[in-house]
RNA sequence: GGUCCCGUAGUUCAAUGGAUAGAAUAGAAGUUUCCUAAACUUUUGAUGCAGGUUCGAUUCCUGCCGGGACUACCA
């Protein structure tokens, strides 16, 4: 059992015996370095129960511990902070409990059940670096969820209509000359991307033209022929005018095989996809429902709306006058359509960025409003926008990061590294090919979701994200290095058994610190679920290498006399290793056995 | 105008209301006959401003200054 537990109620029973009553929320943190021990109590909230000061406290619950704690060795006392060390021997047997259980930090089947959706990109351009971050989070989120015993089911809804993808159409029908991804051995979703840019491109230059001859920026805007074509184009996509859908079906094959390639090369996938262009009349059936009951109202004009004025929030479009369905209408169809295939789960989130809050604010009320107790099982994942030092990434002016590249950047900037360190001796062609691949991918994935989901982050394409420190390949590096070890004693026959690890008595401070991060492991899973956030574990992994780096750094495995300490270190070693593999698969990162 | 988010070393990020605010990187100085130096050790350097609550505030509250998002019959 985790110490922490056993010592959090020894502590209980001392303040019950000292004091006579009990305390909620007792403050126990780690220990600061420069203390000796482990633990801290925090002893001034006791004062009150205590009658005594803070130092007085201390020294009594100290005393009390080493007397009647058998976790307990010794104590110091720091103004109001009670700083506890315990005995090697605890941490012994937690380094052994851990090494002989090979599902640690694996909570079993709660039977829950979660669906997670992530990525949802439009169909009109390639993905770029904020889809990194979406991607990279909903299916760390994903894991997360699994490793904490939900049946997870990851979704994307696709957004396969409406007028950007009219947009591209337009372009493409005007000025593509029948080009396709084979005819200039362009990638799909990029392809299509070059004809939304291409159509934002003509129509300010048919605004402006007609501003000249000295219509009003408003009117100019609606009369702009390519506008026009585009908005024509989704009118006669909803009346299913076969050339129009045949082009539609066209230019979306191109763009899913190509992000099909981007998913593969990031490493996410999906266990289900939905299609805006299936869930949108299933929407607007809802809405007109809504209308009956008196949730919604239609106005003059024939448009449908929802009052939200009562709620602190405004009046919103749900309908337009034509008819035509918005981005609430779809995603009303989708949550129901979701709820309808699944209806065990326990709750849905959506992996959206923050600047769609009020977005997801007005949907779940409207949900609620519709009658849907579920809604308030869903949850908006919002996480923070990745800014350029320009600012905010904007793909119709070209200032975005594009996702194919920079994940081929990474991996040329690994072989570089790679090379440049001369670690490739004895490593084939396409050995150093994968290994290239998940350094660069893991570099990239740590540098996304270190940072706080919640939190806006900045990206610099100048400045190539670094592989030592705080990164991805430190952490890989520290398993590689683990894992040589384990070959060679391996190739040495070393068989460890419990009984070997049970003659050791004392640890070297640095194994027992290591030893301390590692039985956190378990929480911080559980943690991260809780906070929906793949950055508790990024910093837990990497506590735990730095600390397994520095017992490396100064204590001796192969080369211990004491064969109990040899094997118990091995035995520590394995452990550290088989933890950063589990946690880094969480973070949906793989880990090299060589680098 | 309204709603919401954010201001921490030169830079990028940490800190359930707790100790002398941690890391990484950049800068300075070291460590390799020894298990992988993508490592380790030492060192320089920060809470936007002004109040308040508290034994204790980066954290909670108020005001100000600065940055951003949302507030579309776009998605």
């Amino acid at each position: 059992m985790n110490p922490d537990i056993r010592l959090h109620s020894d502590i209980d029973k001392s303040i019950e015996t000292l004091f006579g009553q009990r305390v909620e929320n007792l403050q126990i943190q780690p220990t600061n370095k420069e203390f000796e021990g482990s633990h801290t109590l925090v002893c001034f909230p006791l004062t009150k129960i205590s009658k005594k000061k803070p130092e007085e406290t201390a020294q009594m619950m100290g005393e009390h511990l080493v007397a009647n704690s058998t976790l307990v060795a010794r104590f110091n006392v720091v103004k109001g902070f009670l700083n506890l060390v315990l005995h090697d021997q605890v941490w012994i047997d937690m380094l052994i409990s851990i090494f002989s259980d090979p599902s640690y930090g694996i909570i079993p089947p709660t039977g829950k059940e979660i669906m997670i959706e992530y990525s949802s990109p439009n169909t009109n351009k390639p993905l770029h670096l904020g889809h990194l971050r979406n991607n990279f989070l909903g299916f760390s989120v994903s894991e997360i969820f699994k490793a904490n015993g939900y049946d997870v089911h990851r979704v994307q809804i696709i957004n396969d209509r409406g007028i950007h993808i009219c947009k591209s159409m337009a372009a493409w029908k005007l000025y593509g000359d029948n080009e396709t991804p084979r005819s200039i051995d362009l990638k799909g979703d990029h392809l299509v991307g070059k004809y939304y840019v291409a159509f934002d491109k003509a129509y300010k230059a048919q605004v402006n033209a007609l501003v000249e001859k000295g219509s009003t920026q408003e009117e100019a805007e609606k009369e702009a022929p390519i506008m026009k074509l585009a908005v024509d184009m989704l009118r006669k996509w909803e009346q299913k005018d076969e050339e129009t859908i045949a082009l539609w079906k066209l230019m979306n094959e191109w763009v899913y095989a190509g992000f099909e390639q981007t998913y593969q090369s990031m490493g996410v996938d999906f266990d289900k996809l939905y299609y805006e262009s299936d869930t949108y009349l299933l929407g607007k059936e809802e809405v007109m429902k809504g209308v009956e009951q008196g949730v919604f109202f239609k106005k003059e004009d024939g448009s449908v709306w929802v009052d939200l004025t009562a709620d602190g929030l405004d009046q919103k479009v749900l309908l337009r006058s034509d008819g035509t369905s918005v981005y609430m209408t779809q995603d009303i169809g989708t949550a129901i359509l979701r709820f309808r295939d699944f209806p065990h789960i326990d709750g849905q989130v959506y992996t959206v960025g923050n600047e769609q809050e009020y977005h997801f604010k007005v949907l779940f009320l409207i949900l609620s409003k519709l009658g849907y107790t579920w809604a308030k099982q869903c949850y908006h994942l919002s996480y923070g926008m990745v800014d350029l030092p320009t600012g905010k990434m904007k793909s119709r002016e070209g200032t975005v990061v594009d996702a194919d590249d920079l994940i081929a950047e990474m991996k040329q900037d690994a072989e570089k590294q790679t090379r440049e360190l001369g670690k490739l001796e004895g490593v084939d062609h396409e050995e150093a090919n994968k290994l290239f691949e998940m350094i660069g991918l893991g570099a990239l994935k740590f540098y996304l979701l270190k940072v706080d989901p919640k939190k806006r982050m900045l990206f610099d394409p100048n400045e190539s994200i670094q592989l030592q420190g705080f990164t991805g390949p430190f952490i890989q590096y520290t398993h590689a290095r683990i894992r040589s070890i384990i070959r060679k004693a391996e190739s040495m026959n070393v068989v460890i058994h419990e009984t070997d690890l049970q003659n050791v008595v004392s640890l070297e401070k640095s194994e027992l610190e290591a030893i301390h991060v590692l039985s956190l492991y378990e929480s911080k899973v559980k943690e991260a679920a809780r906070d929906y956030s793949p950055a508790v574990l990024a910093n837990f992994v990497y506590e735990l290498a730095k600390e397994y780096n520095q017992f490396y750094q100064s204590v001796p495995i192969f080369n211990e006399a004491d064969q109990a300490k040899l094997k118990f270190r091995i035995a520590f070693s394995k452990s550290v290793a088989d933890t950063i593999k589990k946690a880094m698969k969480l973070l949906g990162i793989d880990v090299p056995e060589q680098m």
